[in-house]
RNA sequence: GCCCCCGUAGCUCAAAGGAUAGAGCGGCUGACUUCGAAUCAGUAGGUUGGGGGUUCGAGUCCCUCCGGGGGCGCCA
């Protein structure tokens, strides 16, 4: 809801109306932007230039459309009635621009700011519920830095979106099954069976290494002996053979998997906790696996999947061919092994329909990196063919990948960036920092605000470059706290906070009496902006957006703070300033909440 | 061969089809006895990968080429 939207929706009818009784029907509503290039504050359309346009189109005038917008312009701005609120309008370069009274508007905002708090730039329900699907970790992993780039995403939308007026689901969908983790399980039970430690993130990570190891030890190498491609075979088998009782529910397999299991669940929750994720519901892999073949069946019996185990084939679908195009697009997708064990697909199709029947979820939003864009469309389509309207209203948030300056993370190559080091070395560089600029900030109270700043930093890099973009992750970038980072965000909290706490008296929101500073008036526009912001970001499915209004609002707050004094100004002046002061802090840190980072009270 | 993503300042990245493409880092010059300098002021740096097209208007949309990355029947 944008401050005075009812003054600007009068004007825009009364333009609308204008250009009707000159039989002018494109453009048929009037949007506004801010002006560029003017130290005025107001909102500028270019809908007479799109009228002109019209006009000419259809013959009406031959003119220019430049000279003809801004003919329109003039005529049309001289014949509007300004709502209260605004204090003059003027027609240029084929543009109109309305200005507001800049003290009235200004008041308005304080006063809208104030009495919302924390809500804000909260959005009207919307009437929808959105699940949002995200932190897929493979069980026997250990989380690394690809895991934090989709945890952070995946949270700061789910939040961007509840915010924004959505009913909002958050789900977690572990692998806990798979040729990945029977390979680890085998490895664990053949070389490492009782070694494991005792502490929660240790052992988290240790599995991971063993998982490690197990990859090494079956992956083909290019100049193996004979004996060696003999051993790595018989390994091989012995794995289908684990996969197999896995499958079959052997009582002993399924001990040995659920207790391995819960060590990297344990991890996840921990590490959750850390970040302030707070799940609604956990999917795991191995739930849907037996659902997932009973989908199968169904496909086949209704003629949209082919079996060709008979012949010693999988399960496929041709969906190209039932989709009737002639280009390949979507090709053949194997929804069944010729084992007849599952596949991430055969187990995606059973969460869609839980997610459709059981949650009654309107959009279905998957946060997955972007190497797994054909399986989401061919997920996708074969709902569609079994028949799901709700097909279209899933989306497929992908995500470029995290890689190192010198190539890809792989758990082969032994080179992976794990998020309890990345974090850990983050907290350590800012206890030093605040050691060095706040001693006075010592002990505990240095340790936990290290911890929002460090954790508030890591999460800032991944959310402030857009989601179709690699991240090259480098401990020197990484860990750069100057500049656009959140850090200087934080520390424009902090300075308004510190301000507010020295001035004694709570903060009004007054009608200003004298000639703003530019500075104020920049500020107080970036602050109106906000609950505009969230709305795009939320529709957009784009945290970026949020990340980089968060930056500029601390701009704009730091500008103002330098450039004009608060506690030493004159009574009237800092009554208001206080008060855009308080405003500023409030929409920081909505804005960071909604990034999911922590607004610290001194740093 | 087919599909998807990216290409903007030296580097990393922004930019609602709109008015003169913006930040940070790095470079250079300055500012702490001031509401704490994790900061600020100033300065330098661009035919938005090339070429066509649509539009009154293109970094943004379409086509094409070049360069980089990813994916493509039983991994997830």
């Amino acid at each position: 809801m944008r401050i005075f939207e009812d003054a600007i929706q009068s004007i825009n009818l009364q333009i609308l109306s204008a250009f009707s009784n000159q039989g002018i029907t494109d453009p048929a509503s009037i949007e506004w932007t801010s002006i560029p290039l003017v130290n005025q504050w107001g909102l500028g359309t270019s809908a007479c230039l799109k009228a002109a346009a019209f006009l000419q189109r259809s013959g009406k005038n031959s003119a220019s459309v430049p000279r003809l917008a801004q003919e329109l312009a003039e005529q049309v701005a001289a014949g509007i009635t300004l709502p209260e609120g605004f204090s003059r309008v003027e027609a240029s370069r084929g543009y109109i621009n309305i200005f507001f009274d800049t003290q009235r508007y200004v008041h308005k905002v304080l006063e809208t700011v104030l009495s919302e708090g924390p809500s804000y730039g909260r959005g009207s329900p919307k009437g929808e519920r959105v699940m949002v699907e995200y932190i897929q970790p493979n069980t026997l992993h250990s989380i690394h830095i690809g895991h934090f780039r989709n945890a952070v995403l995946g949270e700061s939308l789910a939040r961007l979106v509840e915010f924004a007026g959505f009913e909002t689901i958050r789900a977690s969908y572990p692998g806990d099954i798979g040729l990945g983790v029977v390979r680890c399980m085998w490895a664990y039970q053949k070389f490492h069976a009782g070694e494991e430690p005792t502490d929660v993130l240790e052992r988290g990570r240790w599995i991971g290494q063993v998982y490690t190891e197990a990859s090494s030890l079956l992956e083909p190498k290019p100049d193996e002996t004979d004996a060696q491609r003999a051993l790595r075979e018989g390994y091989e088998s012995e794995v289908r053979e684990l996969y197999h009782l896995w499958d079959d529910g052997d009582l002993r397999v399924r001990e040995l998997w659920k207790r391995t299991r819960q060590w990297s669940l344990d991890e996840l929750r921990e590490v959750l906790q850390q970040l302030d994720i707070a799940i609604d519901v956990f999917f795991y892999e191995s739930e849907v696996d037996k659902p997932g073949k009973a989908i199968v069946d169904e496909l086949i019996a209704r003629h949209i999947a082919e079996d060709e185990r008979p012949t010693g084939g999988p399960v496929i679908v041709r969906i190209d061919e039932k989709l009737g195009l002639t280009r390949e697009t979507y090709r053949i997708a194997v929804i069944l092994r010729s084992d007849g064990t599952s596949l991430y697909l055969t187990k995606d199709l059973a969460l869609a329909k839980i997610k459709f029947e059981q949650y009654h979820v309107d959009r279905s939003v998957y946060v997955v990196d972007v190497r797994q864009s054909l399986h989401f469309q061919q997920a996708f389509k074969i709902l569609e063919l079994w028949g799901f309207p709700q097909a279209s209203k899933c989306y497929h948030l992908a995500y470029e990948i995290v890689t190192l300056p010198e190539g890809t993370m792989s758990s082969r190559k032994g080179n992976m960036i794990y998020y309890l080091d990345v974090v850990q070395e983050a907290q350590a560089r800012i206890q030093a920092i605040i050691a060095e600029k706040n001693p006075d900030l010592a002990g505990a109270d240095r340790e936990k605000t290290a911890w929002q700043i460090g954790l508030g930093a890591l999460k800032y890099v991944m959310l402030s470059v857009d989601n179709t973009k690699q991240i090259i992750f480098s401990w020197e970038s990484a860990l750069s706290f100057d500049g656009q980072a959140a850090p200087y965000i934080q520390y424009a909290h902090v300075r308004a906070g510190s301000i507010l706490s020295k001035a004694g008296t709570a903060p009004q929101p007054v009608l200003p009496n004298y000639d703003l500073h530019p500075a104020e008036i920049t500020l107080v526009e970036w602050i109106s902006r906000f609950p505009q912001e969230v709305q795009r970001s939320a529709e957009e499915y784009k945290p970026l957006y949020m990340a980089s209004y968060a930056y500029f609002l601390a701009k704009a707050f730091t500008d103002f703070y330098s450039a004009c004094p608060v506690l030493q100004a004159e009574p009237e002046i800092r009554r208001t300033r206080l008060a855009i002061v308080a405003a500023a802090r409030q929409t920081l840190s909505n804005s960071l909440r909604l990034l999911g980072i922590e607004s610290p009270e001194a740093m």
